[in-house]
DNA sequence: CGGAGTAAAAGGCACTT
DNA sequence: AAGTGACTTTTACTCCG
């Protein structure tokens, strides 16, 4: 939903409101600049029936954005051993301690996570919402142990790219890879293994989103921007865009609308701005003025 | 310079053995 | 679990106006 507003961040137009977290984005951002007016969502995601049902029965939605959710379970300190034998009581105390160091290092561990998960949001400028999803995803992993043996920051880095795409947050892989440090391809791949391992279903972005996100750097007029989208909108009906990377289409769609309107941007200033190749926006734009008739337009 | 196009390499995905 | 094949993107390069 389209609202009369302007972006504090960077005065962009397109704010919008996404209906089921309350929130209100920058769609030329990503900024959230209200969050939680009001929350008509859950707080979790359902993936499969099984966790749907736990979760219902779980009541009140916790927080995931510290270590223990504000709860402890921990192997009782109150019972009375007396009546116990020798070997019952240091079996238990064994039990306790032995508890006791792995809570310990998963907390820990969980606690890491969550301060970098923290820091990335932060200068992502994304919203709280999306750092408790990427919280409770990284969360969920550690408790299947998902994240043995592999490094703490890269699976996070994984986490804040699946929790943008959860909430259709345009950011890329480079620019997670440019905050978190980590290399591009190291944090797609956490993130193919996080999403696989958790069952979470995610469409592929919508190329419009990736329009309205890089259009005003590179100083698109609206006329331009309208353009793109309706030629997005073509290539959609007429299924060209399949199996392509979001990324290269919406770059290519820019060159190709702004080749009509005569406010023509360069190859290489959209592949540098979005992050594709040169390439990539041919090999895109020969399909789309070869599928949608536009090669007239095209001077 | 801006662009068209290509070959080769690399990576991911669906499927098989 | 490794191997395959079809597919996309990147890298590096040539050629054109």
């Amino acid at each position: 939903m389209a609202l009369n507003k302007k972006c504090p961040e960077c005065g962009g137009i397109n704010m919008s409101h996404v209906e089921e977290k309350g929130e209100v984005i920058c769609k030329d951002c990503g900024l959230v600049v209200e969050d939680k007016i009001f929350d008509f969502g859950k707080e979790w995601r359902e993936f499969d029936q099984e966790k749907a049902d736990s979760h219902r029965r779980t009541g009140a939605p916790l927080t995931y954005t510290q270590a223990d959710r504000g709860l402890g379970t921990e192997v009782g300190t109150k019972a009375d051993l007396s009546k116990f034998s020798k070997r019952s009581k240091d079996k238990f105390y064994r039990l306790r301690r032995w508890q006791r160091n792995i809570a310990t290092s998963i907390e820990r561990n969980i606690q890491l996570a969550l301060s970098e998960i923290q820091r990335i949001v932060s200068v992502l400028g994304l919203s709280k919402s999306v750092e408790e999803e990427a919280a409770r995803i990284y969360t969920l992993a550690a408790q299947k142990g998902l994240v043995k043996g592999r490094t703490t920051e890269r699976i996070v880095a994984g986490c804040i790219y699946a929790a943008c795409r959860m909430h259709e947050i345009p950011k890329t892989l480079d620019d997670v890879s440019f905050v978190a440090e980590i290399e591009k391809g190291e944090i797609g791949r956490n993130y193919r293994y996080l999403t696989r391992n958790l069952h979470m279903k995610i469409m592929p972005t919508d190329p419009v989103n990736y329009i309205i996100r890089f259009s005003s750097a590179l100083q698109l007029s609206p006329k331009t921007q309208t353009k793109a989208i309706e030629i997005i909108e073509k290539a959609q009906k007429k299924a060209l865009l399949s199996g392509k990377n979001p990324v290269g289409v919406a770059a290519a769609a820019i060159y190709t609308a702004s080749r009509i309107t005569d406010e023509k941007k360069t190859q290489q200033k959209i592949a540098e701005e979005v992050g594709v190749t040169e390439v990539t926006i041919r090999n895109r734009y020969r399909e789309l003025i070869e599928n949608l008739g536009l090669e007239s337009a095209a001077a």
